[in-house]
RNA sequence: GGGCCCGUAGCUCAGCUGGACAGAGCAGGGGAUUUCUAAUCCCCAGGUCGGAGGUUCGAGUCCUCCCGGGCCCGCCA
């Protein structure tokens, strides 16, 4: 996910390691670059009598070279007037005397560091008796953040795109809450406007249709032809409803007792708008968008839910001027000066805060653009008191983000406020071949037909294997597939594996690597993958954290499959059973963090772990 | 015409806010299993990072221009 501004401005609580802490306080409390990193500030205050500039402790791309290493050799370089691996070398000789570190080595300016065993091995010991809260840190400290996503009009079902939003948001949401912020999951439901009569008209013509009276509604036909949703579900729609009211509706004055009927009849999802229907011109249409729009939202959120999404909030449009908010807000701009009158039109002079051009928010029809509602939705977010709001869009919204930050600059809200990110669209690919999604023609694929076909753990792995911002190839074929070419069984074999090998244990050896502290025996280890793996695990802190700064929850993805890997191939080479009883147990107490970890990261990403497969 | 995004191995993509010889998976070829699940592992291959300049000690990464692809530019939602 690329930031639309810079990463920097978007950052919302930079990790920075309280000064007057001691070193053993940090220990506990930071992850693990940041330890280095607070260990190499020491040095150079010692050695140069500087403040340290801003360098980097990062992981080497050869792992041969180290765990760890930094940069911080050329930074100073200008400054000190030396040669930067004539200070590498004086920093390195420093560092190594740290014990902390098995090895410091001046390469090239580079500054290579390797973590050592005894480090690794505590750290490794107290992931052991801390569990998942291990890779905890409290960054968020209870700020109050929203997360707004999917927010699809409730005029069809979900499709792929809104899916991959849908499963991008609720990843970002469970980083966010794990890392201490008050997380607020959020869905807009756009049920004002147009949209949500011309619904309307096409579940009243579809409800004509089966009863063969489609015709004696010519102005409903040429409507519905010309602008009409033609999808599949409004047929079903129109069927429910018929089921409910039978024949009520073919006449004006059957509305009131239709209402009743459907009220009445059944569903076992909730009306909120049936129940709040209130007839003002067309009522036979209206009760149809009404009914439409509490199936519709049914089954979007059916959807999610089988994608294990929930929101906190489901926010109509529709509220905002039941409450009068779009009015407040209009008033409030035309105090502040920043609306005028033109070609009969209520226009924003969004160009002064650099948009290409004003915009209207109130047509000269008299009704309002979805623009003004969606400020008056911000306005309204920001008076809930949220310190930072984060919305996921869809990339074709992408000219719309302008105008919004133009328009919030002038309600005078603070320019860092508001994150967008966009989600590129998602091609579905069958048999090799594309098929074309079109919402007006009805043949786009619905979420739900890949998530039944292809099972949530799978959609949600898979939607997570590319930057959000760039288009993505869905190809069903392959996500069914049961093979290494499907990632998610890759990483939740990993996991049912080191369940398979502690179930193993409990039943021969009555050992319970969940409740028996094995950590003592990680000393007997003595492999140097089994170092290599503890580390890899206990980097996960690093990443995690990152992940969550840079908003970047496809990474997760990467990094399991990274462990996975490690993980499969040890255990090929490797007995836990079966060899001697301490490396057993060291092993055991092995596998049972790595399993922490792996639990961890696929429950941030919504994907199961399961103990066998 | 203007704006946004993308262009890295045959294919799908990573590349951690400029750093050390450019990475992974798939596809292709060859091997491993009487063992804790072979949905696994091991070995082999492949790229002038779209092109050209520039900034820098250092550029796949930043800047400019060009080429190619996608999306958006409504008093639609």
């Amino acid at each position: 996910m690329r930031a639309l501004t810079s990463r920097r401005e978007n950052s919302i609580a930079p990790i920075t390691p309280p000064v007057e802490a001691g070193w053993e306080v940090k220990y506990n409390l930071i992850p693990m670059k940041e330890i280095v990193r607070s260990r190499i500030e020491q040095a150079l205050g010692e050695l140069y009598k500087i403040d340290p500039p801003e360098f980097k402790v990062e992981k080497p791309k050869d792992e041969e070279l180290g765990d760890l290493a930094t940069n911080v050799a050329f930074l100073l370089s200008k400054a000190l007037r030396k040669n930067p691996n004539e200070i590498a070398k004086e920093l390195s000789e420093k560092l190594s005397q740290e014990d902390m570190f098995e090895a410091v080595e001046a390469v090239r300016g580079f500054i290579n560091l390797r973590l050592s065993r005894n480090f690794i091995l505590s750290e490794f010991r107290r992931l052991l008796s801390e569990g998942e809260d291990y890779f905890k840190e409290d960054i968020g400290r209870g700020l109050k953040v929203q997360l707004e996503f999917v927010s699809a009009n409730p005029t069809g079902p979900l499709h792929l795109g809104h899916g991959r939003g849908a499963v991008v948001g609720d990843a970002l949401a469970r980083l966010f809450e794990f890392y201490g912020f008050n997380i607020t999951r959020e869905y807009y439901i756009n049920d004002a406007g147009r949209q949500v009569y011309i619904l309307g008209v096409s579940v009243f013509y579809r409800y004509l249709e089966l009863f063969g009276k489609e015709g004696e509604r010519p102005g409903i036909k040429k409507l519905f032809e010309e602008e009409g949703y033609k999808g599949e579900y409004v047929i079903e729609i129109a069927k429910a409803l018929k089921g409910a009211v039978g024949d009520l509706l073919l006449s004006r004055d059957g509305v009131p007792e239709a209402k009743e009927r459907i009220l009445s009849y059944g569903f076992d999802f909730p009306l909120s708008y049936t129940s709040a229907f209130k007839p003002v011109r067309e009522p036979e249409v209206e009760l149809c968008s009404a009914f439409g729009l509490d199936m519709m939202m049914e089954e979007i959120r059916e959807d999610l839910g089988s994608m294990c999404v929930d929101f906190d909030v489901w926010f109509s449009e529709r509220s905002l001027y039941e409450r009068g908010l779009v009015d407040k807000l209009i008033e409030e701009l035309r105090e502040r000066g920043y609306v005028y009158e033109a070609e009969g039109a209520l226009w924003l002079k969004t160009s002064q805060f650099g948009d290409d051009k004003d915009r209207v928010l109130r047509k000269s029809d008299g009704t309002y653009t979805y623009f003004a509602s969606d400020i008056a939705y911000h306005w309204d977010k920001f008076k809930r008191g949220f310190d930072k709001v984060i919305d996921l869009w869809g990339a074709d919204h992408h000219g719309y983000i302008p105008r919004v930050k133009a328009s919030l600059k002038m309600l005078r809200i603070p320019e860092d406020w508001l994150e967008v990110y966009l989600i590129q669209m998602v091609k579905f690919f069958r048999e090799g071949k594309e098929v074309k999604m079109s919402k007006r023609a009805g043949t786009f694929v619905p979420l739900r037909e890949a998530l039944n076909e292809v099972g949530p753990d799978a959609v949600r792995f898979l939607f997570l294997t590319k930057r959000s911002d760039t288009p993505l190839d869905f190809d069903v074929d392959k996500a069914k597939e049961k093979s290494s070419d499907n990632p998610v069984f890759y990483v939740q074999y990993a996991h049912a594996r080191i369940s398979g090998v502690f179930r193993e244990v409990k039943e021969r050896f009555n050992l319970d690597p969940e409740k028996e502290d094995l950590s003592p025996f990680l000393e007997s280890l003595e492999e140097d993958i089994e170092l290599k793996l503890m580390k890899k695990t206990l980097m996960i802190k690093d990443e995690l954290i990152d992940i969550t700064l840079r908003r970047d929850p496809h990474l997760i993805t990467y990094f399991l499959i990274d462990l996975a890997g490690l993980f499969h191939h040890y255990y090929n080479h490797h007995r836990i059973i079966g060899s001697e009883k301490r490396i057993m147990k060291g092993r055991l107490a092995l596998l049972k963090g790595i399993r922490t970890a792996l639990r961890l990261s696929l429950k941030l990403i919504g994907v199961s772990a399961p103990e066998r497969m």
